[in-house]
DNA sequence: GATGAATGAGAGTTCATTCAT
DNA sequence: TATGAATGAACTCTCATTCAT
């Protein structure tokens, strides 16, 4: 019985690594099954198809990762210790997670419908109303004069930029400004700037 | 007004749209060259490759759009009209050329040493010590006390990110808070969040 | 009676055929395919491009082959036998396997190098120190006075010129003396004709 | 009108070039071309088709050749003077036009009909009855006593075969033998072994 | 569940040949 | 004559998917 569940989950970790790093068209099916020590049939077996495949993972991803941001995003009820604690849960997070990252970047930019699905789904289940509570909330914080930005939306966007995008851009970074950025170090500096920035910059 | 001339020419804007919708391993090269109106075998008779044609479309693009940056970056000579300047710039650029966005975003996740190299490349001869001046110019508004970031890097990192990310993460958003970004309304928000933002986080 | 073991057999039987017949530019995959009743997919499954199909081919062939003939070479101790038998064995061989011979003459014409490693892999391996041992024998039979050709490279080119050319020419001597070779007749002849020469030409 | 010729000329010594080092379906036009330095379109120009310009580079060579060698065979009355005269002029005639050979080795293991075709056309022209002359000359020799082998095709061929397969094989030679072959040293010793061979192997 | 062999559709690439100028 | 661009058919090779065991 452990065998069996064991295949699967191989499967979508190989998944995972394999089309965070090539993307959809990239992936090759082949190289899942070997990395994930499995005749090449049986993905097929177990997943029926690439396409579905792919949604699947990603479908683990997303429900692996949502519960673990909701939590702070929902509970957290003063805006002060929301800027405080985000920044350094998200980029840790993000920092542990590349592949997962890289895999739904991918998907933004390619597969568009794809990745809103899951999301709705996912979101569905998982998250219920959160999204436009956690909209509400702000707004409620502008509303009391507690932050300066007055569009919630961009509220959120202006911190999910400032903690996510680095990683993304980290190889186009390093190379225009011709410097190594160390891992432990950059982590820490990028979470203190980040920090600084949103408590400066949109708390009142 | 030369037809033929244009093949080139038509070619790489072809596939610029092409590999920025698809990747490199979607992208058909059948679909770049009905799109550029020509005959498939032209593709290799002018590039000789997809690999090749890739990089070269990667090399046209940027060189088209690094002169574009440079400038501002470059001669402005105080933090203050630095941070009101730039995201309007930026942002308006990237809104309008979301093809060259998408295809350097692909090419970050998956190859990065290419597009290290293209952009080495291209940074050597149009660029020179750009990116360095910055950095010194950066770091002497903090000497001087006029900006509150202490590494410069993270300063434009700062930047960079809160410009560019939106408009690679915009469907998920959209899916996220449920909300339809129109194009115009929204980047003039943008702009404005984004200026507020700095100027208030990060100048003292 | 394995079906499909039999692929790889049938794929380097069909590849004999027709990289003898054609060439290695000339010949295509798709005949080899249909030739051996098999998906063409399963050429490049097996044997993964057609480079390395045609290297397969002729190493199955040179290691097919190589046993049969140096058993004579290497046994035989008097010059006398050694003229007798070999004409007819070599002639006999020759004309049974003519598509070796043809792909062996056209890889001679065109990719020196290529054959040149299959044959010392296979000589490595099959037949150890052979050749050196016959030039050795060779000299010695001169050295006893026993032949009148003092160099034992040229005894051997003789040998194996007289036995295989006509093989390799025989339309064009059709045509210049505008006589029909009849195979079976032609080749008893040709085998006469040859120890004839050479017992006289060689023997003292 | 230098000029025009020259080109004519340079692509048929280009395609001999090309054509003896890949065959037929190996070589490139476009390679042909280049060598020739010629504008490719141009090679359709003069010679309308690969198909045809092959036969006329195969026409052009054989054309140069027959004259050369028919002397000697037609004029010289008596064996021993033909056994002796034959190999020298042969061996160095082929050691200098390798290129040649090599062509019509080619063509000889592929497209038997079209040499053919091309001989007979050569042949008809320069030759007249010359083939069918010089076997009854060498039926006469044997008649008379002079010579031991009775069937005057079998004493052709095992000239040409001696003195033309050396060149041909000289790589798998030297591979089997170990042995490097020095271009004069090996033509000198070639000529006389095949001399002593044949006058001590068929001469009475 | 598991495997190696098989398949078909299509991808990138090549090449002789032709066109426009 | 001469050239660079253009074309279409064919070729090698790939890959998701299925079959037989």
């Amino acid at each position: 019985m452990g065998k069996k569940k064991d295949a699967k989950e191989r499967i979508l970790n190989a998944g995972l690594k394999e089309f965070s790093s090539w993307g959809f068209s990239g992936t090759r099916m082949d190289k899942i099954a070997s990395r994930a020590e499995i005749n090449k049939a049986m993905l097929f077996y177990y997943f029926s198809s690439k396409e579905n495949l792919y949604q699947e993972v990603l479908r683990h991803a997303v429900r692996k990762i949502l519960p673990k941001i909701r939590n702070i995003i929902l509970l957290e009820r003063n805006p002060k210790g929301f800027l405080e604690k985000l920044p350094e849960i998200y980029i840790n997070f993000f920092s542990e997670n590349q592949d997962f990252i890289k895999m739904i970047a991918f998907d933004l930019i390619q597969r568009t419908d794809m990745i809103k699905t899951t999301f709705k789904e996912t979101i569905g289940t998982e998250f219920h109303q959160g999204p436009q509570m956690v909209l509400k909330k702000i707004k409620k914080w502008y509303d009391k004069g507690a932050i300066s930005e007055s569009d919630p939306l961009h509220f959120m966007i202006n911190i999910i930029s400032l903690c996510l995008f680095a990683f993304i851009a980290r190889p186009i970074i390093e190379t225009i400004f011709n410097q190594k950025i160390g891992d432990q170090q950059f982590i820490q500096k990028r979470i203190k700037s980040v920090i600084n920035l949103l408590k400066q910059g949109m708390l009142k």
